[in-house]
DNA sequence: CTGTTAACCTGAGTGC
DNA sequence: TGCACTCAGGTTAACA
């Protein structure tokens, strides 16, 4: 569920843990997308927190030790920022407790997954040795994500630009929500071959990718269903969603009719007569 | 190499 | 109420 606009909301969220100090980790269920390390509460017990950053749609927590925590939502994972205690409901898999801090009150992270595809994982080495992080393509609001660049390895590639544009080796972040709804401000439709894409187009959809993560982090992600930040509020961004989920709809632009279709496995939206 | 599909899981919604 | 079926903000492994 949470794609890059929802886990920048969350690790927002989530800033008051830095400096702070982790008392404990508490293990229910350590059988989430990879097993969560046995080991885990021994090794970051009495570390302290001295970053958090995020990566594609990971949330990396820098520890004083060196390592670094490396939690995914997957698909339906929540993370809470909560007082130690709080009552435990179904999935609540993994919670950080963390020491008072002078004056403060205690904290505690909470993982809530219940389809169990995020992970919580321990790396003590450079993020780009990792195996999930070696392939990944550049940060889509970072300034190596160009038209240029996109222009340059579309080329000669024949899956439709949607894929194109999910897949995490050409770009991360862009999820089923953003990818759509890029397409749609860039007119171009999703089933076009990427090896199609005009210089032009890749500079629109470069923009509009830009646009619509940036709009979206602005509006604390997209609660279509479930999404929450770390502190139980909704995103607001569904309110502005052109095509995704609308289905049958009226389009915002023009008069068509919203088309849904399956790319990739994944439903795709888009306006018949806005995208070409 | 590129591209497509199945698989990992649970829960919510729909139709009969 | 129950059952069968579809679908869901992600990602990788296994194929052709």
């Amino acid at each position: 569920m949470p794609e890059l606009p929802e886990v920048e909301t969350i690790r927002r969220g989530i800033a008051p843990v830095v400096g702070r100090r982790i008392a404990r980790v508490v293990v229910r269920e350590n059988r989430l997308r990879w097993p969560v390390p046995r080991d885990l509460s021994r090794r970051v017990a009495g570390r302290r927190v001295t970053s958090a950053e995020r990566r594609a749609k990971y949330l990396l927590l820098g520890l004083d030790s060196g390592d670094r925590l490396i939690i995914h939502l997957g698909m339906s994972g929540r993370l809470f920022l909560l007082p130690p205690g709080h009552t435990l409901v179904k999935h609540d898999h993994v919670d950080i407790e963390f020491d008072r801090a002078d004056g403060d009150a205690a904290l505690m992270l909470r993982l809530h997954d219940p389809r169990r595809f995020g992970s919580v994982l321990l790396w003590p080495a450079k993020l780009d040795a990792h195996p999930l992080f070696a392939a990944l393509g550049p940060e889509p609001l970072s300034a190596e994500f160009s038209g240029e660049y996109l222009f340059g390895l579309s080329r000669r590639r024949s899956a439709p630009a949607k894929n194109f544009l999910m897949d995490a080796r050409v770009v991360v972040g862009a999820g089923n929500i953003y990818a759509t709804e890029a397409l749609f401000r860039a007119g171009v439709r999703p089933t076009r071959a990427a090896g199609r894409l005009s210089r032009s187009d890749c500079d629109r959809l470069v923009e509009k990718i830009r646009e619509v993560l940036n709009e979206a982090i602005e509006q604390g992600g997209t609660t279509l269903r479930d999404f929450r930040g770390s502190g139980g509020e909704l995103g607001n961004f569904q309110l502005r969603l052109f095509v995704y989920d609308r289905e049958g709809q009226a389009c915002r632009r023009c008069d068509g009719r919203i088309r849904r279709i399956v790319l990739g496995g994944r439903s795709s939206y888009y306006c018949p007569n806005c995208q070409k």
